[in-house]
RNA sequence: GGAGAGAUGGCAGAGUGGUCUAUUGCGGUAGUCUUGAAAACUACUGAGUGUAACAGCUCCGGGGGUUCGAAUCCCUCUCUCUCCGCCA
């Protein structure tokens, strides 16, 4: 959420930025200035009264105490006049809040100034490419053929279970996922990342503050009986353990990261180009979070960015790295770098990370503060980063890596897979 | 699931209707003393809102109520602990 004293001070700012997010934002910015405004001045009056009435009483109690009991009944008179006027503010206010709020919350985060003027995915900009593009033998198959040939995961079964987006992994394949996610989550903790085994489900406060309540409601799984959400990601359980919190700016930034299964209803997401592993309802994945000083957001913004690409390196992917244009970014994102690997069979490139700096978009919603040693407490930036998102990983690895004997291993995985060839 | 107890500042823990602008201790910060440190002593030490700065206002788990006045009384919700039951 934008912090509204920001709005106040910045106003052409915050609509040209927004701008840059395909929004035209003046109508909204206008009405939170009305609208604060409004508030600022009934907060006000209620406040005078309630000092009027602060004072009444303790008049009263003082000649309560000293027996002057006529007195008092007098004074008492006076705060049932009081007491009617702040019952109507109190309404009045309450009103104004929820419809101030009401509009901010709908309002995106502020790009950042790198951020490119963008409406389409085509309008991201290429910051950055990596390894050659494989060149497969005749017989090449898409990962889903592969999948079957190998027996590695068994879509039927899921359907079976649970439905279409729930994959059963099997043999070679479920230990292939287990060897990824260990391989992962070792890299995270060696690069300083503490390690979570956060919740799954998540009550209404936490989807709220890492900005998936109110906006996205519909992407999650609600458990309506006992009203939880399933995950989308790590980073929403992650995020939250921070929530109400406030950290001495010495022990930033803090840096964690987690392995759980995500699940994404992808509502009316589905068609042909989704087949296989490409897209689905329930996959697993590493994330990284890190609590950051505004100082050095950015400068940690590369910093796992690059980590990011370490892996990708490591698993001798070819990938290429965009700075997402204004129209393809997220709600809360200030900037974000997408990382794609490039499946060749397919000859797609597939999103396997997603790093972002959400500024302090997250943390006003979560109230996630720090103390300098002098002064008041600053709310913190948060980052994330997929690190990475399993099955588009799988995908690039089956097919980049087939040949007429079967599919290679990359050597930094070999010691997680016990195996180094699928055949 | 049943019965009982409880939720107060970074932590511990007082406070059952009127300077509570919340006792006290620990922790933290600064100072005095000291060659330095420790100890001792002194002062300061929650958050939000608001103001040019003060002032003011709000917050004792959440919400509602009684009262001139609520941490304190009433209703309700959530959570925690203890015992019993069940159980990986």
């Amino acid at each position: 959420m934008l912090q509204l004293h920001y709005i106040r001070e910045n106003k052409e700012e915050v609509i040209t930025r927004l701008a840059v997010k395909n929004l035209d934002a003046r109508v909204s910015i206008d009405q939170v200035i009305e609208l604060d405004a409004h508030r600022r001045k009934t907060q006000n009056e209620l406040d005078s009264l309630l000092n009027e009435a602060n004072i009444l009483a303790k008049q009263i109690g003082e000649l309560m105490k000293t027996g002057k009991k006529p007195e008092a009944e007098e004074l008492k008179l006076k705060t049932a006049v009081i007491k009617e006027q702040v019952k109507e503010l109190e309404a009045a206010l309450k009103t104004q809040e929820d419809e101030l709020n009401k509009t901010l919350v709908l309002l995106p985060n502020i790009p950042n100034k790198q951020v490119p003027k963008g409406k389409t995915p085509e309008e991201n900009e290429t910051v950055f490419s990596y390894g050659e593009i494989p060149h497969l033998y005749e017989q090449a198959q898409p990962h889903w053929d592969l999948i079957t040939k190998y027996d590695l995961i068994d879509f039927e079964l899921g359907v079976k279970l649970a439905g279409a987006g729930f994959p059963v992994y099997k043999n070679k394949g479920a230990r292939l996922q287990r060897a990824l996610i260990n391989f992962f989550l070792d890299r995270a903790t060696a690069a300083g990342y503490m390690e979570i085994q956060p919740p799954i489900l998540v009550n209404e406060a936490s989807g709220y503050g890492t900005g998936q309540l109110p906006d996205k409601e519909g992407q999650m799984y609600h458990v309506g009986v006992d009203n939880l959400y399933l995950i989308p990601t790590a980073e929403v359980p992650i995020t939250n353990l921070y929530r109400d919190v406030i950290v001495k700016a010495g022990d930033l930034p803090i840096k964690n990261c987690g392995y759980t299964p995500c699940f994404r209803r992808e509502a009316g997401a589905w068609g042909a180009h989704v087949r296989g592993l490409n897209r689905l309802h329930q996959f697993d994945k590493v994330e990284i979070v890190q609590v950051a000083h505004p100082d050095k957001s950015y400068e940690i913004l590369e910093e796992m960015r690059e980590y990011v690409a370490g892996l990708l390196r490591e698993l001798e992917l070819p990938f290429r790295i965009l700075r997402l244009c204004g129209g393809d970014m997220s709600f809360a994102s200030a900037l974000t770098y997408d990382m794609e690997v490039y499946s060749a069979a397919q000859k797609r490139w597939l999103e396997v990370s997603s790093v972002s700096n959400f500024e302090t978009f997250q943390s006003n919603r979560l109230k996630l503060r720090f103390r300098e040693a002098e002064g008041k407490p600053q709310l913190a930036h948060t980052l994330n980063g997929s690190a990475l998102a399993l099955p588009r990983i799988v995908a690039a690895l089956l097919e980049n890596n087939q040949s007429a004997v079967g599919i290679r291993i990359p050597k930094a995985l070999v010691p997680y897979t016990g195996f180094d060839l699928i055949s």
